[in-house]
DNA sequence: TTCTAAATTTAGAATAATTCTAATTATTGC
DNA sequence: GCAATAATTAGAATTATTCTAAATTTAGAA
């Protein structure tokens, strides 16, 4: 699994902004996470890393995760107390968890819709982002 | 802090309704809830009871506020990987998440805005339940 | 009441995800 | 190639939450 030189520009000047080093590691974790875009929990990341990179550490794969998410190359999303999950689309969009096969899918939002879910805060309260969970039952199948 | 006969009512009718035991340690735990509305955690609920039930335990909290949650009396509410907070507001409503004070501010939103919510789902999808967060700064003083 | 069965509470142990720590290794700029 | 700094690593520590098993409470029948 190599990162396409696409993605490895990006992610080098996303790190060179904040100063950080790009290494084998961090490569190795945004690839897997742009490769197959299932939403995978740091665990199964670590697992998915491991074939590779069998020397690689389960505290290494929380730091390149959080420097992801930090450079803005990732999302991290949260459904309920279950442990978190990662993401590298980028656009603003919701996710929709389902409770029956805890399958996660992106859903997009229109740009109108967004604007009226920033409208809908009062006055004085500044939004940097916004998350928006959807969850029930969906009747589709697999990832 | 006494639960008014009207929640005290609300809350037997709905422990009724699965075949559920009213408790003092439900109605204590239901009336903090209540009281003081800034969406507590079970630590900030264990503290508060304590004062009133000293002999409450920790596991008791969290088994009340499970049984209320189940019992549709109150909602678990998550941020990031913080420990879940609780709130009694049951109209549908998003939850703005203050970074500098931590402080959560129910948002409501009205009918339009959820009904647009719901028609951002491709077909097949069926929503039990809507999570909004906004995040970010507010310029507004205390809870 | 008094008794029984089932539900609930309790204290403390166990778990799971994540973070921290200190030592080792890699990377950068000179 | 070297020094300074950043990143990785293994394992310990932490934190919120759940589990366990015993004691208590409750609801309803006798």
């Amino acid at each position: 699994m190599q990162l396409s030189p696409e993605f490895k520009a990006r992610l080098d000047s996303a790190l060179e902004r904040t100063g950080q080093r790009p290494t084998k590691q961090r490569e190795q974790i945004f690839s897997i996470l742009l490769n197959k875009r299932d939403h995978p929990t740091a665990d199964e990341i670590y697992a998915r890393s491991r074939k590779e990179m069998p020397s690689i550490s389960l505290a290494t794969v929380y730091n390149c995760l959080d420097t992801l998410t930090e450079s803005g190359l990732i999302r991290a999303v949260n459904f309920e107390r279950e442990p978190t999950r990662y993401c590298p689309n980028l656009v603003q969009h919701a996710h929709f968890y389902c409770k029956s096969t805890g399958e996660i899918v992106d859903i997009e939002l229109n740009a109108t819709l967004l604007k009226e879910l920033k409208k809908a805060l009062p006055e004085g309260y500044n939004v940097e982002n916004i998350e928006i969970t959807y969850e029930g039952q969906s009747s589709h199948k697999g990832a």
